[in-house]
DNA sequence: TTGAAAGCGATACCAT
DNA sequence: ATGGTATCGCTTTCAA
């Protein structure tokens, strides 16, 4: 018999220590790949700096991040990575003085550490690269402005416009839906509304599957009828026919970047200044535009 | 200023008690979205029975998924799902007195709770309907034979022909690598050495994608000139063009039958037998089938 | 070098 | 009812 059935209790530990080798996790969900692959990356480099990756969702619920928070809080992580739905949660754990850092969004006026994707860019190479190809009439379907993510890539897509001197049409912006049945009929009325259009910007993974729905729905031949750019690079886009060119946000990188200024927070022998580490998107060029 | 900011300690709480009221969840990665959407479902309905869970993965690692065993252990964890990759990990569980829900595959001599798909009943209906439709050269592609899914997902195809008096050819039946590039170059030899082939099964969502993409970047029309059923509904396989046939596992069924099984044995006055819910598949139709 | 004891925070129990 | 106290297992500290 050997000492095989031994295993530390944690619990006992992390009392006695007041804090574990333990970082929480918090993501919108799971489903969705970008948080998937996101938590992924983080895991795996944390597992190389030696901690632990509490793994939780929220569904983008305030109410059910507030209560996470206080789960992991109470489970004293060394340190908590989140995608923020509210700032009172990021305030929370500020004044709880637990080390945080925002991921692919930034909540609050208050700084803290953060990593993002730097959205005004990638809409910006979106947009330009259709209207270098000779697109005038182009639409932005996006989901939200409320927060930064979709606030900077809206800013890109106007940004890329003014720059060449063009204007956008009344009624290009759509907000669309998160229910994915009546994003498609927002993709369908604005179909119908501007029929000089020729192409479109989806501004995230949901909002592309809206719109490709809709174009095969009505037969509308991608690119040539109508050219798409999406964000985000989801699996079923390099797999459908045109496969579709869109912007990747490199989500690894990202993950990565995460772990490390958390940790490196972690042992800074004193608190420094919150630093914001902007990660630069890059085109997927494949087949979904065509020349206007 | 009123109590907030008090948050009770887990781990005092945990250390006192002996278990709490947590559960591990360990799959084999998140990337997978069938682990992903399993994972989901599990912690929806363990929440709403009062439970948290834990998540972890081990990447299919037998030392990974003894690490993170200890890992749960350790947290005093009341109770562990996992997609089990090794006997001797379920058998520490079980020597530790954790119970144990295996899911998706079961490992090992002596039994535990678990929940699995009908596997063999899946394949059959996969593979009858390609036979019903006069398809006579049917191949099977399959990731492995040494778990349970594998093994009852190929004697599925089998039992199908078997019931029809129909023998498979020599070689019809093959083995495909986890790394989808050599799993393509399979599906290219497999074209290559049976001009007469008309039909694959596909036993995994890997498979699915390897066929698919082969058959693509060789032009070949499916369903007209192949077809095509897959295993498991992943997102993209309602999108490309034809939308692929496959069997639907009810992935979320699964979750939630593997949370309200371990939480029944958590509560039961005293030990029972093991049992084990077999989740019956079904087969959507969509259009990857053309008749022979 | 080795060993004994204090203390972390929540809980259960017992005594008041 | 109400409050004081021992206890869980681990780490740290201090003494022998």
């Amino acid at each position: 018999m050997f000492a095989l059935g031994y295993v530390p209790d944690i619990n006992a530990r992390n009392l006695r220590l007041g804090a574990g080798r333990d970082i929480g996790v918090m993501v919108t969900n799971l489903r969705n790949s970008f948080y998937s692959e996101l938590a992924t990356a983080i895991e795996a480099r944390l597992r190389e700096l030696g901690y632990n990756m509490i793994l939780a969702t929220d569904n983008g619920e305030e109410t059910e991040q507030l209560a996470v928070i206080d789960r992991l809080i109470s489970m004293r992580v060394a340190g908590i990575v989140l995608t923020p739905v509210s700032p009172v949660a990021v305030e929370r754990l500020r004044s709880d003085h637990v080390p945080v850092v925002q991921v692919d969004r930034v909540v609050g006026r208050r700084r803290t550490d953060a990593v993002i994707s730097a959205n005004e860019q990638g809409a910006h190479m979106a947009t330009t690269y259709l209207l270098e190809r000779g697109h005038r009439h182009v639409a932005m379907l996006i989901d939200e402005v409320k927060w930064t993510t979709g606030r900077g890539r809206l800013r890109g897509f106007r940004a890329a416009h003014a720059d060449r001197a063009l204007t956008i049409a009344e009624g290009l912006v759509v907000f669309g839906s998160n229910d994915i049945s009546v994003a498609r009929r927002q993709v369908g009325q604005l179909l119908d509304r501007h029929p000089s259009l020729s192409a479109i910007v989806a501004a995230n993974g949901l909002m592309a599957e809206a719109v490709f729905r809709e174009l095969r729905a009505r037969n509308l031949d991608l690119p040539n009828q109508m050219s798409l750019v999406a964000y985000d690079d989801l699996p079923w886009m390099s797999m459908v026919d045109p496969p579709i060119t869109t912007i990747s946000q490199h989500t690894v990188a990202m993950g990565i970047a995460c772990a490390e200024l958390l940790v490196d927070g972690l042992v800074a022998p004193d608190p420094r200044l919150p630093v914001t580490r902007s990660i630069s998107p890059s085109l997927v060029i494949r087949e979904s535009v065509a020349p206007a």
